[in-house]
DNA sequence: GTGCCTCGAGTTCA
DNA sequence: CTCGAGGCAC
């Protein structure tokens, strides 16, 4: 800048020109400032300078702090600095739950789209207005305001529970620390993101610095919002788009349209680019208008986003399990690369699948390195199925082969197209091996089954080990200390074979044990004597040498501790202990866990909590499993007539209890556990319907069925999926066909969903 | 038997 | 994240 500058009061000039010294001094300042607005606002309630003031005070402290990081007190009321980086990120769970979109990725979709949700609203031919907006590639966010004060923030996560990132939050300049006139509750939902410009710059700091660059904005957004130290996040250049909400203590609007322009309203960025349009038609019109200006917006978008504009209609649509029915995300073309296939090879699963993988000449596609595909199966490989009709998406796929990259939902690596042009002459069709790579057992397709299976079974080491793997996952028995990796070393070593071994190890590795109690006492021995020459003479004898000398008697210690497993590259002997006793603790373990590990083909989580919910005890569950026989019997009966059990997953569970091996395993592996927690007992056990079996028909209108069954199972019923002598209670919505029919047959009580409601005291 | 919808299983890379 | 397939309603 010019000479002149110097002569400014400090307070006008920009950040970037700031000596150190003014710099102090304007920190001085706005920290005395700051403090003393928040004390006016907070606890005199008077404020003196307005929210937008307030704001952009605290923005050009923590710029400051940023610029000049020896400057940074842990006082500072921009909270961002100097809080002591955690250990991770606390858990926050969604009161409405953070749900993902459907894709749509031809006009032809939209239009399926917008016919599908006239007919649910039994519209006819009138047309459905939609916003449709720019869909930014960053990471969702939800930031909590209460009583206009941001309280939390917090990312996506699974959509149910995310992590607490609010002190990292509170450095976006795009959001607000204070609001004017919000409801009193307001959780605005939104993308973080980062600009081109801005991405360019930090890179090239990160280059400068030694650091690594970033290698798209998205991973430099998500890697800055998830920085431990808030001070680091403050230092790059987050960016915040508003395009919805959570949890409200009042409606913001009655159209999708007017609730984005009060969030503007209240100081939030929402997309310029916003459109109300009407029909599928200008939906389409405006997503090649987005397409098109789309390398000039400065920020990534992946697609465009259409909503259902009117909030009622919205309402009335409701949410599946995981996307809501009223929006839909119009995706740009994924970016593709070519490349050279150069092997396939064959991995084999836990439940014995082979799957076909690609290993490719390396290639950058969207800013990642990706050197493996999918191939799926057998078929996909060939390009048409068993009865020779082609497949969709299927090529016929040869090693050699110049093929099109591409990944899907921006992740997984797939195979797009193959050249035959540039086919080399002497390419074969693959063939897929007959027999298990890993084990040598015959590899066979069940009729009407698109993979081939190994049957080793237990015997197939890689099914073994896949099963471990899965048994100590997060969702299983999640032990620390006990990871994927860590179980394949002791698969290989010989240590863990199935199960049960887990909580052998620290036995069968007791020599080691013994060593660290003879070590014990010979520290015991140095606290108790008073002499140092007796003590260097007790200690020489406990480690049996004949004189002291530190470096031997150092080299013994470290030599005695050492069991098998803490000789291990990586481990020591505390990280030993550690583990041992982490398995100790999981002799304790959720029933729903234990079933789930099982790894019984057809049972994942899901079922496993039904299993669990329904035989409430490990011993209930094995009994009626074992009793069990396919097709025929009381226990049958009872095992298909949960809800969300069929024939194929029962029979899966009952052959498991009868095949000698496998029931062995399992028996073996109950017998070192110490408690088996049954299934969480009835919340309510004074709700009408706890301990009644409830049978739901037809469409429910205020609710969707999981939501209705998760209620009734909460207030202590059994929810099952037909009607039987041992139904209490059928609730019927509209449409209600043989169920209704039959239980007015048996003269079980039918009631309607209002009614339903009601009884359970949820109008 | 057909058409959702959800779940299970397998997958990649930072 | 995606595909295939199980389970259920119609």
């Amino acid at each position: 800048m010019n000479g002149k500058s110097a002569g400014k009061k400090t307070a006008e000039l920009p950040v970037a020109e700031l000596s150190p010294k003014e710099a102090s001094r304007e920190q001085a300042r706005l920290a005395a400032l700051l403090r003393r607005a928040d004390i006016a606002y907070h606890q005199q309630d008077a404020p003196f300078i307005s929210d937008a003031e307030y704001d952009a005070a605290r923005r050009r402290l923590r710029e400051i702090e940023a610029r000049f990081p020896a400057l940074a007190r842990p006082d500072s009321p921009t909270g961002t600095v100097g809080a002591p980086p955690r250990e991770g990120f606390a858990r926050v769970g969604h009161a409405v739950a953070m749900l993902s979109l459907d894709n749509a990725f031809t006009d032809q979709e939209v239009l399926e789209f917008d016919a599908r949700l006239r007919r649910f609203l039994g519209l006819g031919e009138a047309v459905l207005s939609y916003t449709s907006e720019p869909k930014i590639d960053g990471l969702s966010l939800s930031v909590r305001y209460e009583n206009g004060h941001l309280v939390q923030a917090a990312t996506r996560g699974d959509g149910h529970t995310g992590e607490d990132v609010t002190a990292n939050a509170r450095t976006i300049d795009d959001l607000p620390e204070h609001l004017t006139g919000a409801p009193a509750v307001l959780e605005v939902r939104g993308e973080v993101y980062m600009t081109h410009a801005d991405f360019a710059e930090l890179n090239a700091a990160q280059r400068a610095s030694g650091d690594r660059p970033f290698a798209n904005p998205r991973n430099a957004a998500a890697g800055s919002l998830r920085q431990l130290d808030p001070a680091v996040s403050a230092s790059r250049p987050l960016k915040f788009f508003a395009y919805g909400w959570g949890q409200l203590s009042e409606p913001l609007a009655d159209t999708q349209i007017d609730a984005l322009a009060r969030l503007a309203e209240l100081g939030f960025a929402t997309n310029p680019l916003t459109r109300l349009c009407h029909g599928p038609e200008e939906l389409l019109r405006h997503y090649r208008e987005i397409e098109a200006t789309r390398a000039d917006l400065g920020y990534d978008i992946d697609g465009v986003v259409c909503k259902v504009n009117d909030l009622a209609l919205q309402r009335r649509l409701g949410s599946r399990s995981n996307t809501p029915r009223w929006a839909i995300a119009h995706k740009f073309p994924a970016e593709t690369a070519w490349t050279r296939l150069l092997r396939i090879d064959i991995q084999v699963g836990r439940t014995g699948a082979l799957s076909p993988v690609a290993r490719l000449k390396p290639v950058t596609v969207g800013g990642v390195v990706v050197s493996n595909a999918t191939l799926h199966n057998e078929d996909y490989i060939r390009g048409i199925d068993a009865s020779g009709n082609p497949i969709r998406g299927g090529r016929d796929i040869r090693e050699g082969d110049w093929v099109k990259v591409y990944r899907a939902g921006d992740v997984i690596p797939k195979i797009a197209d193959v050249d035959l042009a540039r086919r080399p002459p002497d390419a074969r069709p693959y063939e897929f091996p007959a027999r298990c790579p890993e084990c040598g057992s015959d590899a066979i397709r069940e009729p009407g089954d698109a993979v081939r299976r190994c049957t080793g079974g237990m015997y197939c080491p890689a099914q073994a080990m896949e099963r471990l793997r899965h048994f100590v996952s997060r969702n299983a028995f999640d032990i620390e200390g006990l990871g994927a990796k860590q179980v394949e070393t002791f698969y290989l070593l010989g240590w863990i074979r199935e199960p049960a071994d887990i909580f052998t190890l620290a036995e069968r590795d007791a020599g080691g044990e013994k060593a660290i109690a003879g070590l014990e006492d010979v520290l015991n021995r140095l606290r108790g004597g008073a002499d140092p020459n007796e003590q260097k003479k007790a200690l020489a004898e406990a480690l049996g040498l004949e004189h002291f000398d530190p470096e031997r008697a150092r080299e013994r210690f470290e030599e005695r501790s050492r069991t098998p497993l803490a000789r291990q590259h990586g481990w020591g002997v505390r990280s030993a202990r550690n583990l041992f006793h982490a398995i100790e603790e999981r002799r304790r373990i959720a029933l729903e866990r234990l079933i789930f590990a099982l790894g019984i083909r057809h049972v994942g989580e899901a079922a496993a909590k039904l299993l669990a919910r329904h035989y409430r005890s490990w011993d209930g569950f094995a009994r009626a499993m074992s009793a069990a026989r396919v097709g025929e019997g009381p226990e049958w009966e009872e095992l298909l007539n949960i809800d969300g059990v069929g024939e194929v997953m029962a029979r899966a569970l009952v052959i498991v209890f009868h095949q000698e091996g496998e029931r062995a395993l399992i028996e073996r592996l109950v017998a070192q556990l110490r408690e088996i927690e049954p299934a969480r007992e009835a919340a309510a056990p004074d709700s009408p319907i706890a301990g009644k079996t409830v049978v739901f028909t037809g469409t429910l209108e205020r609710m969707t069925r999981s939501e209705a069954k998760a209620q009734a199972e909460r207030l202590g019923a059994r929810v099952a999926g037909s009607v039987s002598k041992k139904t209490d209670l059928v609730v019927a919505g509209p449409g209600a066909g043989s169920k209704a029919k039959r239980a007015a047959e048996l003269g079980v009580e039918i009631i309607d969903e209002d009614t339903w409601l009601e009884l359970i005291g949820d109008a």
